[in-house]
DNA sequence: CGACTATTTGATAGGACTCAACCTCCGTGG
DNA sequence: CCACGGAGGTTGAGTCCTATCAAATAGTCG
């Protein structure tokens, strides 16, 4: 990874909050003894590095993993070797809230960079989930939240043309990774490689070359080193059929504001 | 719809079971104070006919609205026409268990069939989720439950041809139908045209066509009227590349069960 | 029996895939 | 310091799966 290149490690908008904190107050205002628990209960972060599985297909799921730092994906691979990725997660997103379900995890998570995981007990969840409805509901909250982007994906797969799908998943992580204050100057950290690319909106290596090719062509975007550039936003979205309300990044907002919800002004981007 | 069928009708296993306390104890075994509150939230039923709208797009989610007896769909409509279906809700199914995040609806939900929809107003779902943990979890579980098929349907749309996205589609359909009771000798109603099929699976309406007569011609299914035949299960699952893990239908068993689920025996096709 | 809606069929076009090279960038090692 | 090797990116050519267009054939309902 290039290490000139430090948008992840820019200071964030509250240098305290702990990242899913930050995520679960989008929906609800946690308690001081809420956040205290998950302090408690989400100290100690593992480590993964690039290709690692961080939990694989079959695992007797005993905890819940937090991504803290890093970037990851949900995958699932068929008989054949055929690969999907199923979505991204980035610092705050929940691996395996599936715990109480999903005894076995019915796919794969691995990481796609240098990534950091907390794991909290099944113990403290069931603990939490007992003792705080509040934070359960956020927590819910937040599953539903990767439900809505799920099916979103679904759309893309099933609807849209090549071209659309790339603007559109690239739309997605632009709003994504700007909630979380990781987009600087309309450039994100994308760790991908073209195949993977593949791998997620179902196209072949050499087809995601060559939309690649388009989209730059159309002055939307710049991708090179795992550097995503954004250069023209509301076209982008044109371009992907876009619409930000699934993300649902504003629905604490005060009532009476549109349905098109917009990151923080200040992480929009110009010219 | 041909009154000479009557599959949908047919008494259910447990005659006094309430649909959805029926699938929420495939998670867990609800008290029975918890029953009789899902009993007394959950009485009174709406009728939709096929094609209404049960929750539309933009709705303020009010209460989770919950199917009793029916066949309906999520589906989400792209600004140029383009449809695409999310997913098929049966009875036990909930529409919008989104009420404390998705302020609004960001799908719409149709009934595909005449459909009876219970409705749990949003009090009634707080005082729950305040007061029983374990319910709690039911619900959230089955929230967790949709998600994986919805990921499987991104795999699906992704991965697979049109033959094997079919053949896949109409496994899904056997085997959650099959743990509800409404298989009968390898066949369910299935209230699709071809049009809606090509919709679910991203596919055009000739190619559908085509498609299932691909099918036909080897003697996996039969789809006329409304009526889904399965002639040989284990074939469709091998041409679909299906594995029903997903489903998660067994996860409740005892230890020691192998990772491939089945439904009761006797819902499964003969010869 | 019309008026629809749904299913089928035929013919053609095009988006995306496959195969096969070739190029580029980097890290390693002699 | 340059050669080598490998991973990732780019190109070209040919093919196939699926879409589109068009029209004919069922099936349904008042």
């Amino acid at each position: 990874m290039p290490s000139t290149w430090a948008i992840r490690r820019a200071e964030p908008s509250n240098g305290l909050a702990h990242p899913l904190i930050r995520k679960l107050s989008n929906y609800t205002t946690l308690s001081d003894e809420e956040r205290k628990a998950v302090f408690q209960a989400a100290d100690k972060a593992t480590d993964f590095k690039a290709g690692d599985d961080i939990v694989a297909r079959g695992d007797l799921t005993g905890g819940v993993r937090l991504v803290l730092d890093g970037f990851a994906c949900r995958y699932k691979i068929l008989e054949d070797g055929r690969r999907q990725i199923l979505g991204y997660l980035i610092p705050g997103d929940m691996c395996d809230l599936h715990v109480f379900l999903l005894k076995r995890m019915d796919h794969s998570i691995a990481a796609m960079t240098r990534t950091k995981v907390a794991i909290i007990s099944q113990a403290n969840i069931l603990a939490f989930t007992d003792r705080y409805p509040n934070f359960t509901r956020a927590l819910w909250w937040s599953t539903l939240l990767d439900e809505a982007v799920t099916r979103e994906w679904v759309v893309n797969l099933g609807q849209r043309t090549a071209y659309e799908r790339m603007a559109h998943l690239f739309c997605e992580l632009y709003y994504r990774l700007a909630a979380i204050g990781e987009v600087r100057d309309g450039s994100y950290l994308l760790p991908l490689t073209q195949t993977t690319l593949g791998d997620t909106l179902g196209l072949s290596t050499v087809h995601v070359n060559r939309t690649l090719q388009d989209l730059r062509a159309h002055s939307l975007i710049s991708f090179k080193g795992g550097i995503m550039t954004v250069h023209d936003l509301p076209a982008l979205e044109i371009a992907g059929f876009f619409s930000a309300d699934y993300l649902h990044l504003g629905d604490r907002l005060a009532p009476g504001t549109t349905g098109t919800h917009r990151p923080n002004s200040e992480l929009q981007v110009k010219r």
